[in-house]
DNA sequence: TGATAATCCTAACGAACGTTAAATAAGGAG
DNA sequence: CTCCTTATTTAACGTTCGTTAGGATTATCA
């Protein structure tokens, strides 16, 4: 009746499983740990998900990728340099929960968790990146012989510099960040 | 005797120890699997080492670190680029034993893997990082305002392709590799 | 050869795991 | 009030885990 302040079971069984799986792994999380921490019993996890596995898959097929779509949709600007500035820089205020299903996900991506099945999913996504960035930066690129090196470069950067704020969970100035984009952007203005 | 073909036993427990840990993880590696296929006794384990966590820590700390001392230790060259380039292609090469040392030196560096004590090492030697490079690229760098932006972005630029290469397994060309780095390093020949 | 130390094994311990059966509590519909 | 669905619990199943006790085998060398 009054449940307004409590969040829905399933979903706190969710976020408390991302801290989980984020901190110890997939094996090294255990469902009696998630519950004790949800403050429910054991099989309430077995009543809303079938099972570990299902539990950790919704993690990142809904929850990471829902998240890497709304992180894309926000890319537009004028000046392209404030543009990936502001892309990155906007990381360092992503929400605790938002963070540990990125840092789960680029876990994932790395081939440091999860399964193939999973695998392949990610690189179904990581094939869209380049074309992506390609689109982005085609109006400001100028001489055509390593147009698409600079593009691969800042794409590489772009992912250092995610890594550092939401895996090692650093905070990055946005000078720096800007200062780095620059030097791999410089003359595309 | 004629133990000649045969490794030692303690080194191969090791051998097979970084295979299961950097497929399975921490948790997801047991004893008895690791037994099984070095085709020894479960006890033997124990024989050697203390116990699991013993096992994955001399990997990281002697392992590891030896690996990347010796990979710290190749760089001399007289063109910067020539050099960097090499660096990293010659990671490509690397024995299947190292690279998946290396893969698990990076999962304890994320904070995938392993705990607190291994991570203070880790930082350690990450704060041994930029000024290494900073000596490396002192005698190219021009202009003073942004020499030390280009420092870090060339080591954000060299961690994504060891990344590429050891991690996600990836073969990347001498061309590529050069041309990302030139982007980083314009100017500086 | 025979003692001593280094290797190695079989077998088992207690603990923790993922998962499930079965029962109970709560709440609205008729 | 009864019935039925949804939400939740206690208790346990079988399995696998890390680890160890205790004995067997093999090498070393006086």
């Amino acid at each position: 009746m009054f449940n307004i302040v409590e969040k829905d079971l399933r979903e706190r069984i969710k976020e408390v499983a991302v801290e989980h799986f984020n901190s110890n792994g997939y094996h090294g999380t255990t469902i009696r740990n998630i519950a004790r921490d949800v403050n429910c019993s054991l099989p309430m996890i077995y009543y809303y998900y079938n099972n570990k596995k299902e539990l950790f898959d919704e993690i990142i097929k809904k929850e990471y990728f829902d998240l890497l779509k709304r992180q894309a949709a926000l890319l537009r600007t004028n000046n392209i340099i404030d543009f990936y500035t502001k892309f990155v820089y906007d990381l360092n205020s992503l929400s605790n929960y938002d963070k540990k299903v990125y840092r789960l996900g680029i876990k994932v991506y790395l081939s440091f968790d999860g399964d193939e099945e999973l695998m392949e999913i990610m690189d179904e996504w990581e094939k869209t990146i380049l074309p992506r960035h390609y689109q982005i930066l085609k109006p400001y690129l100028k001489n055509a012989d390593n147009d698409l090196a600079i593009v691969r470069t800042l794409v590489h950067l772009l992912e250092t510099l995610i890594e550092s704020i939401v895996v090692k969970n650093r905070f990055l100035s946005e000078e720096e960040i800007r200062e780095e984009i620059s030097i791999v952007l410089h003359g595309c203005e």
